[in-house]
RNA sequence: GGAGGGAUGGCCGAGCGGUUUAUGGCGCAUGCCUGGAAAGCAUGUGUGCGAAUAGCACACGGGGGUUCGAAUCCCCCUCCCUCCGCCA
């Protein structure tokens, strides 16, 4: 969400931002919500005007004769006549205040989508195989590794069993991980996987991303406060984790690192990476999440890139790094890095990680804030980012590491819980 | 799941229909005092509109209602505590 006074003082770079993010649709019209804004602020005006005289008939009055009392009724009547027309205005002024996009970082180029991304950085070799090789899943299946068979009968499309060896993959990405950030001073955190509506419109996925939930209850005359959501990411619920918290402006940056499973409905994302294990509806994650000053924001979102590298390197996946454009990044987003894995039997690049600075979009939303030294109450920055996920490493690993002979040599980093050198 | 008890500012804690425009304390900030500090004293310390140290409104877990007037009464919801039940 942004700073209504922002808006008001600033429509022209609002208006320029919806453009270069390439946003359509009725709720970003900056010229409407501004009509709204003003009515918005005539009828709040005229509407406090009657609560001073009610305030001031109640105050001084403790027995009132029956004229005041009438004449209070009559007040009261006002009143009520006009809250209902600002209700409603107030409404559509906060249906705007929700889908308005974050102001993005002035180093995003600007593009319609993908195509309009920037690589800023490439690391490690392209692999050419001198044999024919397979795809992560056709390993996955040969080696009883990975199984989207049993999973589609038993769970549906999208689903998989890790067994074996990849599971001890999986126990040794998340180890590995886990170690790397806890060395980096993030606090380990372990987090409900099952939350409500706020957190998920606190972190911008409500009402913009809605599509990509799942929901657990059911029932149309369900209240707001009972429904409960799986989380899309532990993000949700570690930035929620401070909602109308007063922060220690001393104690910042805090860092937490989250771990969970995950859990996407990819509604809108038919036919994409349907092969395998690279796109699926529930996978887990080591997530890293920064409370920073809105001033040290961006040497954080730094800081988490390199700790990023730094794991890739170290699993000795090739990869690049990718300064994401305007028009491919969700409307909370201030600047955003994703990194891809190069996938080298598809001669692809596959997004395993991602790194976004939220500057206070979260944070105000969810009436997140500190003291600073001058004692104004600021909102601070959100950075999250990606330390690894399971399933998409793990594909990165075997199409990588695959050898002539059918099998996998297991990266160094990895092998004391894999407990063993090779796959296969 | 059942039965009770609670939720008040950064924190603690009064108030339970009308000088409460939220008492009091702690913490914090600024000033006085001091060689410097502590102590003491004074002032300030929720949010919005606003140029404003002017005013007004809002705010007592959230939402709705009753009333001329609600932190206070009623209804719904959430969370916490105690006991019972169930259970890795």
């Amino acid at each position: 969400m942004l700073d209504i006074s922002f808006i008001r003082n600033n429509p022209e770079v609002l208006k320029q931002n919806i453009t270069n993010r390439n946003l359509k649709g009725e709720q970003f019209d900056v010229d409407a919500f501004l009509e709204l804004d003003k009515k918005r602020s005539e009828l709040t005006t005229e509407v406090e005007k009657l609560r001073a005289l009610r305030n001031i008939g109640a105050q001084k009055t403790q027995k009132p004769s029956s004229e005041e009392i009438e004449k209070g009724r009559k007040v009261k009547e006002q009143i009520k006549e006009i809250e209902d027309n600002l209700r409603v205005v107030d409404q559509k002024w906060q249906l705007h205040m929700d889908w308005f996009p974050n102001i993005t970082h002035e180093s995003m180029p600007i593009g319609s989508d993908e195509s309009g991304n920037k690589e800023i950085k490439v690391w490690g070799e392209k692999k050419i195989f001198n044999f024919d090789a397979q795809s992560h899943l056709d390993i996955g299946e040969r080696l009883d590794l990975i199984d989207v068979t049993k999973s589609g009968e038993i769970s549906g499309s999208r689903f998989s069993f890790l067994k074996g060896d990849a599971a001890l993959l999986h126990w040794g990405l998340m180890s590995f991980a886990i170690k790397k950030v806890t060395q980096r001073g993030f606090s380990l955190m372990i987090p409900p996987v099952i939350v409500k509506s706020r957190p998920l419109y606190g972190t911008g996925y409500f009402p913009a991303e809605n599509d990509q939930v799942y929901e657990l209850t059911q029932g149309e005359t369900i209240e707001d406060e009972q429904r409960r959501f799986l989380v899309g990411t532990s993000e949700q619920a570690l930035v929620s984790y401070h909602m109308d918290d007063m922060l220690d402006g001393n104690n910042l940056p805090i860092k937490y690192a989250g771990v969970s499973s995950c859990f996407r409905s990819e509604a809108g994302s038919w036919g994409k990476d349907v092969r395998g294990i690279k796109r699926v509806h529930q996978f887990d994650k080591v997530e890293m999440i920064y409370f920073t000053t809105p001033e040290t924001s961006q040497a954080y979102m730094k800081e988490a890139l390199e700790i990023e590298e730094e794991i890739l390197q170290e699993l000795g996946l090739t990869y690049h790094v990718l300064e994401m454009c305007t028009g491919d990044v969700g409307l909370a987003t201030h600047r955003k890095w994703d990194v891809e894995v190069w996938l080298p039997s598809q001669q692809t690049w596959m997004e395993t990680h991602s790194n976004s600075d939220l500057a206070s979009y979260h944070s105000r939303r969810l009436n997140i804030r500190y003291k600073n030294k001058d004692g104004e109450t600021v909102y601070p920055h959100t950075i999250s980012a990606t330390a690894i996920t399971n399933t998409r490493p793990i594909a990165a690993i075997l199409d990588t590491y695959q050898q002539e002979d059918g099998s996998v040599i297991v990266p160094e980093v990895l092998r004391e819980w894999v407990g063993k050198d090779v796959i296969g």
